[in-house]
RNA sequence: GGGGCUGUAGCUCAGCCGGAUAGAGCGACGGUUUCCUAAACCGUAGGUCGUGGGUUCGAGUCCCGCCAGCCCCGCCA
């Protein structure tokens, strides 16, 4: 609809121009034309657009705004494209233009996305021609001897949710796993294995990863307390940079070990990743320091060579220091953050060449980025035409509203919460295969527990606001009713059912053989026509997400549309509807399937036939 | 001390560029099944949008103050 909406918003401009000629002309000199402020209706009572734009010119016009809104109505209906497309408009309220499309339009449309794979979303790749930059999506980035928690669910389930939405709008997309592989962890982690357990270091897997996640700590813990522990770790880590080939060999050895155990879960939540870890950019971090300081903007300061923050400052008014040389010469994360911004705005033989890069990491983290950002922007890095987005989330609460714990007081390990999602699943499935007295096989049952407690985990997420904290529920994401993955899963699985009893969902809009043309489609029930409008918005939402970044919206339209089809479903008949009217219904739930097909697979949900 | 985010129904949350009578789900109460999976549908009750100002034709939404909660703040990431 988004073509219609913008076929409309020129017929309003041209309408309001032509009936106030010299307030349009002032409006432009001004630098602000004249805006119809045209916006889908926010009431289905309303039709389908409201133009609001006839208000805020009562005041600058001396007339009232009902009077405006009769003018500009008097012209849109001079205008013969605008009668094809609507019906006569209203004006309602204090001045409010509602217009409603016609009918036949509305059918069109439908029968348009019928025959279209892309349901009426248009690919980026088709109207800019080849040549796109890359978009980056920075998503999920563990840290290397250690377990994945909840922690990076968040970021790891929204970031290949976005990641999704803007391949299938075109862009080229560069799925980048940051995992923490490089630093002064690294140093500790050593060190301390050379003390405990010095075959990790020297043979594959002679640790389990269990055992290497306590080593850390008790890595971490020495480093806090000891000080000669502190300066031979930090040895260590300049060994490690400086390529000696036994701290490498250990490191390497390390990483491969993590690496492994991610790509379980990774495979387990079909998400795609390139790591691309901190260890990448260690060739580039002098060269950005001799950037900023080519640049002016490095300062020496404690025996740090930092740059200050404009408009940001700390205790005492002082401005904000972000540090990207130490005292004692090493780099840290800001040096690691800021070289990745550099190579991936970069072109392309020594960088990406990117112009969005988009980074998914928790809230707690907004004011680093806030300022690698602006250090990057003043270091002249980004583009022009480039967009730098810190894309932040809450934290993962228990239902306690405290962050999320085992009963022992442990950070949850992803593993065992998407293991739980499943059994809980399963002992639904098997609780509700028992009450309707069906029997499945083993495989049925396994694969629709997988895919419910999989789904289940990752709607949950993202149907939330991602920058609030999302206290996190198995039996709400689970629940049968409400905005929940189950809900949505079975509204796909009704429409399955209609096909499997005999309604031939692929023959489009008609269903008699032979016949070339499809019949019209035609609808008479209110049910029908909400279905249709709703069908109708996915390309408007999929543009909202490629913006914002925000896949709750999606979430929300889906629901939306569900909860639209099962009135639909509940109150008229498709198999056992007359002929003209069974054909068009048919119709409509293959687009319902189509879209919330499409639409969770964008949240990264696979769909069941039966379940 | 400085900064960021949050505050909407009993609970969990939506609320798009400021727009008409603030919306869902859960929970509560009451209905619906000869019919495509009732994992559904229909209805009732439930609100000082934290609070006080301001901007304007119009504020949950924008601006300022205050309160509460969470998070971050020099050489960890």
């Amino acid at each position: 609809m988004l073509t219609v909406l913008h076929a409309l918003q020129g017929q309003l401009c041209a309408a309001m121009e032509r009936a106030f000629p010299e307030a349009a002309q002032q409006a432009r000199a001004g630098g602000r034309p004249l805006d119809p402020q045209l916006a889908p209706a926010s009431k289905p009572e309303f039709g389908d657009f409201q133009a609001n734009g006839a208000l805020p010119l009562a005041k600058p016009l001396g007339q009232p705004p009902r009077a405006i809104a009769t003018a500009i109505v008097e012209q849109l209906a001079a205008d013969p494209a605008f009668a094809e497309l609507c019906e006569a408009p209203q004006i309602a309220g204090p001045g409010f233009i509602n217009l409603t499309l016609r009918p036949e339009r509305l059918a069109a449309e439908v029968q348009a996305r019928l025959g279209d794979p892309r349901l009426g979303v248009p690919s980026v790749a088709e109207a800019g021609g080849g040549g796109l930059a890359p978009v980056i999506v920075d998503f999920s980035s563990p840290n290397i001897a250690k377990e994945m928690h909840v922690g990076h669910l968040r970021s790891t389930i929204i970031g290949d949710s976005l990641a999704r939405v803007l391949e299938f709008r075109g862009h080229p997309v560069l799925r980048l796993n940051h995992v923490g592989d490089w630093g002064t962890q690294f140093g500790m982690l050593i060190t301390h294995l050379k003390q405990v357990a010095p075959e990790a270091l020297t043979t594959a897997d002679a640790v389990d990863l269990g055992d290497l996640v306590a080593f850390y700590r008790q890595a971490k813990a020495r480093f806090d307390e000891d000080e000669a522990f502190q300066t031979t770790s930090r040895e260590e880590v300049v060994k490690l940079q400086s390529g000696d080939p036994i701290s490498r060999k250990a490191w390497q050895l390390l990483c491969d070990q993590s690496r492994r155990e991610f790509q379980k879960i990774y495979d387990r939540l079909d998400i795609r990743l390139s790591e691309r870890g901190e260890s990448f950019y260690n060739p580039y971090l002098e060269g950005v320091v001799a950037d900023l300081d080519a640049s002016g903007l490095l300062v020496t300061d404690d025996g740090a060579r930092c740059v200050f923050l404009e408009g940001v400052s700390g205790k005492d008014g002082k401005p904000l220091p972000v540090i990207v040389q130490k005292s004692d010469g090493g780099f840290n994360y800001a040096t690691t953050d800021l070289a990745a911004i550099r190579y991936r705005f970069g072109s392309v033989p020594d960088g990406d060449g990117a112009r969005r890069v988009i980074y998914v990491t928790d809230a707690g983290q907004a004011n680093h980025f806030a300022g690698v950002f602006q250090v990057a922007r003043r270091a002249g890095w980004i583009p022009a035409d480039g967009r730098l987005e810190h894309v932040p989330f809450g934290l993962v609460q228990g239902e306690d509203g405290k962050k999320l714990k085992t009963r022992a007081g442990d950070t949850v390990r992803l593993r065992d919460l998407l293991d739980e999602a499943v059994e809980r699943a399963e002992a639904d499935l098997q609780r509700r295969l028992a009450e309707e007295e069906r029997t499945e096989d083993q495989a049925f049952i396994q694969h629709v527990a997988t895919t419910v407690g999989l789904a289940a985990v990752k709607y949950a997420d993202l149907s939330q606001n991602r920058i609030t904290n999302y206290q996190f529920s198995f039996d709400r994401m689970l629940a049968l009713q409400g905005n929940t993955a189950p809900y949505l899963l079975y509204a796909v699985v009704r429409i399955a059912g209609i096909a499997r009893k005999g309604g031939n969902l692929e023959a489009g809009g008609s269903e008699e053989a032979g016949s070339g043309a499809p019949a019209p489609l035609t609808f008479t029930e209110p049910q029908e026509w909400a279905l249709v409008r709703e069908l109708l918005k996915l390309d408007g939402v999929i543009a909202e997400v490629e913006e914002e970044l925000l896949p709750n919206r999606l979430c929300t339209y889906l629901f939306e549309l569900s909860q639209v089809f099962n009135r639909f479903y509940d109150q008229v008949p498709v198999l056992k509807a007359e002929e003209s009217a069974r054909s068009s219904r048919l119709a409509l739930c293959r687009l319902t399937a189509d879209t919330l097909r499409l639409g969770l697979g964008l949240l990264g949900i696979p769909t069941l036939e039966r379940m």
